[in-house]
Formats: C-alpha cells, sequence, structure tokens
DNA sequence: ATAGATGCAAATATTTTGCCGCCAG
DNA sequence: CTGGCGGCAAAATATTTGCATCTAT
C-alpha cells in the first residue's frame, strides 16, 4: 500500500522515530532482534504500563498509537518475549476469566497479591521468598528459572463491604 | 431413553452404588448437594487421581468408568468444586499449553515445582511459606483464602541432557 | 538483498450458554 | 413431586497457523 508510517500513526499519543527505546526495546536491539513499527509500539505498552494488561488491552493500548497493529502481532509478539523471559504471564487466579495476563518483569521477583472482592492486585517483594526460593533450589537440585506466586483474600474494605452486607442482604 | 444405570456403566473400573463417597463426595454430601451419578464418577476421578489432570483428561478418565459422562459436565462440576474451594485450578506456568489442571486440595497448601524440560511436577510443603502467608496477612491486613505457586526450572537430568547437547547438537 | 515480520483469513482449541427432558432426594 | 441436573447443539472466546507480501537491517 502506499500510505506511509506517519499517515498510519493516530493523533493521540505517538512514537517518534528516535525516541530512545525503553527496557523491552533494548533488550531486543542487545539481542539482534528486529524492531518493526509494530514492535515498537507493543513495546511501548508494555513498558509504561501501571497495571497487568491482557492481550486485548494491549491490542487496545497499541492501536491507540498506531491503528495498523493487529491482534495476530500482539500475540506473536508476547510469545516472543515470553520466549526470552522479558516479561511473565499471570492469570490472576482466574479472577477475572480465564486472560492472562502481561507484564514486564524487572530483575526481582514479587508476589501478586489479590482482592478476590474488588480484584485489586497489590505486589510484594519478600526476602523470605527469596529464602524459600534458595532452599528449594538446593532440596531440589535444581535451578529456578521462572516464579509465579498469586495470593487471593480479601482486602480490608472489602471484608467490612461482606460482613455488613452478610446482617442485612 | 431406556437403559439403564446398570448397562451404562463400562466394563473396566466402576463404581458400586453402595462404595462409600469419597472427600469430595463427603464434602457435597454435607453441604446438601445433590450426588448425581455422572458427579460421582467425577468426583471420584478427582479423588484418587495421582497427578494434575485437565479437563480433557478428567473427561477421557470418567468415561472409562461411565461413557455417559458429557464434557459439559465436567466443566460444570469442575466449576462447582471451584466455588466450593474444594480444588485447586493451576496453570502450571503453561508449561504444556493453556489448559487449566486440577486437584483435590487438601487442608496444606503446597508449592507446585515443575520441570520446564520434562514437565514432571513436584509438590512441597513448606514452614517458610506458611510463615510468608503469616506475615503477608498481617502487613496487607487481608485474610488469605487461597494460594498458588508455581516454580519452574530445570531437574537435574533434564540440564544434564542439556548441558550435554549444548556440546554437539 | 534477504531473512524474518506482518496481515489476513481460516482453522483450532477450549469453555460457556439456552433450552428441554430427566432424576435424586 | 419438583427443582436442580445433565445432554445436546450452538455460541462465545481466545489463540494459532498457512501463505503471500512487505520491511528492517
Amino acid at each position: 500500500m502506499s500510505a506511509t508510517s506517519a499517515a498510519r500513526i493516530s493523533r493521540g499519543e505517538r512514537l517518534n522515530a528516535g525516541e530512545k527505546p525503553g527496557r523491552l526495546g533494548s533488550e531486543l536491539a542487545t539481542r539482534g532482534i528486529r524492531l518493526t513499527r509494530q514492535r515498537r509500539v507493543i513495546l511501548h505498552v508494555m513498558d509504561t504500563a501501571q497495571r497487568h494488561l491482557d492481550a486485548a488491552e494491549i491490542l487496545d493500548r497499541a492501536r491507540k498509537i498506531d491503528s495498523q497493529v493487529h491482534a495476530v502481532t500482539v500475540y506473536r509478539t508476547l510469545d516472543l518475549l515470553k520466549q526470552l523471559g522479558l516479561i511473565d504471564e499471570l492469570d490472576l487466579l482466574h479472577i477475572r476469566g480465564d486472560r492472562h495476563y502481561y507484564e514486564s518483569h524487572g530483575p526481582r521477583d514479587h508476589i501478586h497479591i489479590a482482592c478476590l472482592h474488588c480484584g485489586k492486585v497489590r505486589e510484594y517483594e519478600s526476602a523470605l521468598f527469596e529464602e524459600l526460593k534458595k532452599r528449594i533450589e538446593r532440596e531440589f537440585d535444581m535451578k529456578i528459572s521462572v516464579t509465579r506466586t498469586e495470593i487471593g483474600g480479601y482486602c480490608l474494605s472489602c471484608a467490612e463491604e461482606l460482613a455488613s452486607q452478610k446482617k442485612r442482604p
């Protein structure tokens, strides 16, 4: 087709050609992996996300930046990032259905703590958990390469809400 | 249809009418939940499983006992058991695709430790993990009702296999 | 120039739903 | 007897694949 790249880019948030890549982009560049226009957009979405997104949400946000991004490309890019260990795939205890959620993961592991009622997810880093991992590596003769810990319960405000509903339903 | 229950039951493993219910069956009975023929079969499969099964595997095993069991019923029964908190739904880090795996869960939590190469899953109970949960409950003012910890790595034999392949591919 | 990416459509895979007849309690 | 269940088919959802075309390097 004859449209230029610029013409495809929406009016909202945009990615300048010269913009410096985020963490994920740098990682791919380091490994000599081709950085296409679509990948740059998807990586930007992942790099700047403030919460866990599923594939459809990633697609939505990517399209707001560049309407030409396709669902298939999102899936393929997520696969690539998973393979490289640059993102984690979470299920968050299926609180909101069976979708998968993705997060760009930094150098440290963390535990996901989710409220089963309001769905809010908090993160928690813990020396105790690091200790647990070390112990498992020793006892099972195994080098751990990925961990996923999801804990569900009711946060204080939801617990109160539910308790008061129980009194007068 | 006019076939009797007995006629529908296959020649292999079978469930006698008088057979005492396993843990899951007792739980449902206690709660006054109807125990149909199909549920009995599915609960039996879950109660006696020695490893994590996905829905299709549960269906297969159930059909070996009673060929009339349907996929829909398996899904509905699994939902029921999930709701009641009698089984856990695992993803096992998607080692083997995006299916869900189920296990009847006893009184204690355990951590799942999976080899990313051979797919073997081992379980691990840990006082350290219990301590971690207590600490989280305190720090987040939250009553934990479900946890899921999945740890992936390469077991000793797979690590060796992979290392030797690397030398001469 | 060319290996590797993308787009599109169609195929898979998995799980859910509506409706009706059936059965456990 | 009767309200909850299960069967069936069809729908909904989510993800993957084949192939032709395009593009980043």
